[in-house]
DNA sequence: ACTTACCGTAATTTATTACTTACCAATAGA
DNA sequence: TCTATTGGTAAGTAATAAATTACGGTAAGT
């Protein structure tokens, strides 16, 4: 499955910060890195597994490679995320209710 | 913040493992472990991580560690989520909103 | 009382992941 | 053309995280 690369992707508080900063505009991947406590090349290989989630995309603009949010990806994972969520409380709420009725 | 121990939570793909059979119905850790390709105490450890993170809990019954969803860690983590990605895709689009009008 | 089943924790090892340094290629500007 | 600037990738190191083994402690069953 394909959410789990996005799952991996933002365990990393780094790559986090990088994705919320990516929420402001798109940026180039110098922009990026300044600010960060890391080293440019970090930067670029987060970038690679943010890339490879589908969280975001690339365009090249001449010498630039600018990162930006890749919306269709964000969407598939949000709602991959509601019905995760929804069948976890679902569950619950049966389970619950089963509890209940044994009163 | 606390999304920060979720986040790393759900990180790791056997603890996803372990939350997705909580979803089916609370269970003793023997239980849990039973399947997964990990010894119990690696279990157990894992247990410790989510059980931090506010996503399961436990209630002792005689002898056994019953694990089991926790609803409020549950429900606190997506709505954290919902503005995670509102905040993503609404910045996104006033971004193309503004590059449209400049056209 | 003795044994068995359950489970957490400590200590260590193993495996994974993050990071750095060093390099090279490509575009932009002088 | 020569020089900046940008940025990806490879190779190695450092740091972190996941796993095991070994242990002890508590409750349940005989």
């Amino acid at each position: 499955m394909n959410s789990n690369l996005a799952f991996n992707a933002l365990g990393d508080p780094t790559r986090r910060a990088i994705f919320e900063k990516l929420q402001h505009r798109p940026m180039a991947v110098v922009d990026i890195a300044s600010g960060l406590p890391i080293s440019r090349p970090a930067v670029s290989q987060h970038l690679k597994v943010l890339k490879e989630a589908k969280l975001i995309n690339l365009k090249t603009v001449g010498n630039n490679n600018i990162y930006e949010l890749n919306r269709e990806g964000i969407i598939a994972m949000r709602n991959y995320l509601d019905k995760f969520w929804d069948d976890a409380l679902s569950n619950f709420k049966a389970l619950a209710e089963q509890t209940e009725k044994k009163k």
